[in-house]
RNA sequence: GGCCGGGUGGCGGAAUUGGUAUACGCGUUCGACUUAAAAUCGAAUGGGUCUCCCAUACGGGUUCAAGUCCCGUCCCGGCUACCA
């Protein structure tokens, strides 16, 4: 006897696939379009894990989904290939980033291979190839040429020892993670985008994407629109501007709170409280903001100055604390300690006069503001594996934009990338590579790289048009191709989606991008944690390789459709062995009906075969995967019961083919039938026989076969409810009745 | 602290618009096949004092009818965390 051997029909439609490139998208079709992507990956050495197989899974359902149902579809693949994984590996082992990148991205592309994804091998992109790299700077250039890139000075973590800047997370305890000596805040210049400039934009688009609302709410808070005013105070140093969302709450401003990086705080400052608040502000800038955030105690320091309430007109203390943020509003506030928490406690641990408000003013104080939580995007890495920012600064240390017909700015090669004393990139080493020329002046190139995020902020585009060697994104293939109809991935909920809908907006207004929202929908899937429940970690050796679940015998197509039954897509589960046998199982039942079994001349239960095909139908198209699979299980089930029919297989093998495309492939073919996705016909979801429910006073007692032509007949139903015996028993004198046609329900109240 | 999810059998979960709670799968038990086992096939499987009653974290409420809606409480997870 013959059995489901998955390895054998999954390399053999494999090569089918590989060699018809089957899954190419038509450059130009009058097929409507869907477009559907993943959030690329970063190929790490490891391989895919399960969490990429429901991800791009997910994805690959709903492209080959669409692709039956005869939509012209992109499903393309790329790879977000920088990052410090691959800079410090080379640290490590003198393998350059590049080397180790192109092992990986190889690697990734055989295991993907080997899942049967339905992707368009030939739009593959790498955004640390230079055909991509060039790409990303000359969307630099455009930021930079409207002034949305832009330099400023910011404090950054300093090693005095080890002379380089340092990232948050390689500062412990407020010491240098290689050398333990004490870091201090150091201002330097670094790269800005300009995100701001689109915060309205942002923030009230959002209500209209379809994307799961925990993903709006997150990018609304991370953008915090605030409405309030700017109010000045007089102080004998001049004035401190302040920001208040309640202007209102003036006659109740008892003190003002400077933040202590302000850069009035000196001129403020009187002789007997100098030291005292030179030494506070010293400390606090020191601190990092989450170390400051740490400890919700109060701290603060008089500066000695006093100020006018604009309306009481009274001279009311200037203080110094850290729980005020420079970056947010003006850097000062007037307290209000009747009114506002934080403002109490503050009040009360330095004993200053808490105010009720008992006036208001009845015209606002102050001009109207709008202030925002989001603060620009800061782009410099002082990395080498990065895209190389196309900048170079003239003798005088201004910054001059690389012409864009000298793109790419290639990452010199270099042979040690380890960070030095210098406080720049492992690029500054290349020291041909920094001279460069501009219009006959000699200049130096920005050794920073941008990013990652900003590589990963226009990818979308460029799988429409992912050669064109003339421009980032042919503007007739993002016409017909953008925007992407379904996104999905399960990180990133608010950082990078936010940057892509900056830059389309950006590259809207550049008239370069003919919509305004990349994403149309967005699935944002869960994690899978290990059987234990617990996160999956090599450290814990509880991983799960998707590989293994394949060469174990399971194949593909099983592993495949387990992640699409596990649960439902958005929400977190844990890996069951036994399970994904429950699912091979499933696929072999499938298998033996048409190779083992004798297949009937007339389907014996058409009524069950149209209910199938539209529950299968509707559940791919709300993304509810585990229950399509569950359907397909019942209609398998009940074949098995009844025997098949050919027009019951052949749509089986259709309804499987998104999640179990190499044995549906194979099923199809034995039955000389296509894949063109199945439709459902009303009158058959229609039988004889309806189940009628019969309740008293909601409670089931009764179930009544009723002939459908006479479902409108409440009374000729009441009626057959009340001759059934049981019935009779609970609800000897009706009172009432209430019959439900559309839940097929009669509840008897009694 | 704030916001957002979630709590249903031994386990993962289903119930889409307030209308038969526990679909489907796992596990378990029994049976068939087999010298035997595996695989496969079939049957049963929330609990109980079992014509009925009780169960969707807990306590109330609305309704002819509540897992679903409302009020309160507890627990778990995620995000965020002095943003004036």
């Amino acid at each position: 006897m013959n059995r489901y051997n998955p390895l054998a029909i999954e390399s053999k439609w494999q090569k089918i696939w590989e060699d018809s490139e089957a899954f190419k998208a038509d450059e130009a079709s009058d097929k409507p379009k869907k477009f559907l992507a993943e959030m690329f990956p970063y190929p790490s050495g490891a391989g895919l894990h399960v969490g990429h197989v429901r991800n791009f899974t997910i994805v690959d359902v709903l492209a080959r989904y669409y692709a039956q149902k005869g939509f012209n579809v992109l499903r393309p693949f790329g790879y977000d290939t920088f990052g410090l994984p691959a800079e410090n590996y080379a640290i490590k082992t003198g393998v350059s980033p590049k080397v180790a990148t192109d092992t990986n991205v190889k690697n990734f592309r055989n295991q993907l291979k080997k899942l049967g994804y339905a992707i368009d091998w030939s739009r593959e992109i790498n955004t640390s190839s230079p055909e991509y790299y060039k790409w990303t700077q000359w969307c630099f250039l455009q930021l930079y040429k409207k002034g949305l890139a832009y330099q400023k000075e910011s404090y950054q973590w300093w090693c005095p020892v080890d002379q380089t800047v340092l990232a948050n997370e390689q500062v412990e305890n407020g010491h240098c993670w290689r050398c333990g000596s004490e870091v201090e805040k150091k201002k330097m210049k670094q790269w800005f985008f300009k995100i701001t400039a689109y915060a309205d934009e942002l923030l009230e688009c959002v209500d209209e994407l379809d994307w799961p609302e925990k993903i709006k709410v997150m990018q609304k808070n991370w953008i915090g629109r605030s409405e309030g005013a700017e109010i000045d105070f007089e102080t004998d140093a001049g004035k401190i501007t302040v920001f208040t969302t309640r202007p209102d709450t003036i006659y109740g401003a008892t003190f003002l709170v400077l933040a202590p990086e302000h850069p009035l705080i000196r001129e403020l400052t009187t002789e007997n409280t100098k030291e005292a608040v030179e030494e506070y502000c010293r400390a606090a800038i020191k601190k990092s903001e989450i170390e400051r955030q740490e400890s919700k105690e109060k701290t603060g320091v008089f500066t000695g100055a006093y100020a006018v309430n604009p309306a009481t007109k009274e001279k009311i203390p200037v203080w110094v604390a850290d729980y005020v943020l420079m970056g947010y509003g003006t850097g000062a506030i007037m307290a209000v300690p009747a009114g506002d928490e934080r403002d109490r406690e503050f009040a009360e641990k330095f004993d200053l006069p808490v105010v009720e408000i008992t006036k208001t003013p009845e015209k606002p104080f102050g001009t109207p503001k709008t202030t925002y939580r989001m603060r620009d995007w800061l782009i410099s890495r002082q990395r080498y594996w990065g895209c190389p920012i196309p900048i170079a600064y003239d003798k005088d240390g201004n910054p001059h934009p690389i012409p864009e017909d000298q793109l790419p700015v290639m990452i010199p090669e270099v042979d040690d990338f380890k960070p030095d004393n210098s406080g720049h990139s492992a690029l500054a080493k290349a020291t041909d590579w920094l001279k460069v020329e501009i219009d006959g002046e000699e200049m130096t190139r920005e050794t920073d790289t941008l990013d990652g995020y900003a590589c990963s902020s226009w990818y979308l585009w460029r799988y429409a048009s992912p050669h064109d060697a003339a421009h980032a994104w042919h503007p007739e293939a993002v016409k017909y191709w953008e925007p992407l109809d379904v996104y999905c991935g399960g990180d990133h909920a608010v950082a990078h989606l936010l940057y892509i809908r900056f830059w389309c907006k950006f590259f809207a207004d550049e008239g370069k991008l003919p919509f305004r929202e990349p994403i149309v929908k967005l699935l944002y899937n869960g994690y899978i944690n290990a059987p234990d429940g617990k996160k999956m970690s090599k450290s814990k050796g509880n991983v799960i390789d998707p590989l293994d679940v394949i060469n174990d015998g399971y194949g593909a197509d099983t592993l495949r459709t387990y992640e699409m039954f596990i649960g439902p897509y958005d929400q977190d589960a844990a890996w069951n062995p036994r399970s994904v046998g429950g699912v091979y199982r499933f696929l072999n039942r499938c298998w033996t009906l048409v190779f083992e079994k004798e297949i009937e001349k007339k389907s014996k239960n058409l009524n069950l075969l149209h209910k199938t095909i539209k529950k299968v139908t509707e559940d791919i198209e709300r993304a509810a995967f585990n229950t399509a699979i569950s359907t397909l299980m019942e209609f398998v089930n009940e074949l098995y019961k009844t025997g098949a029919s050919e027009e019951d297989l052949v749509t089986l093998a259709k309804l499987l083919k998104p999640f179990a495309p190499h044995l549906a492939s194979e099923m199809l073919e034995q039955l000389r039938a296509d894949d063109a996705w199945p439709t459902y016909d009303e009158e058959q979801l229609v039988e004889e026989l309806v189940e009628v429910v019969v309740q008293v006073n909601g409670k089931l007692r009764a179930k009544l076969a009723v002939p459908v032509e006479d479902l409108e007949d409440e009374e000729k139903v009441t009626e057959m409810a009340l001759s059934d015996g049981n019935v009779r028993k609970f609800a000897a004198e009706p009172k009432k009745t209430i019959y439900v046609k559309k839940a097929k329900l009669l509840n008897i109240v009694a």
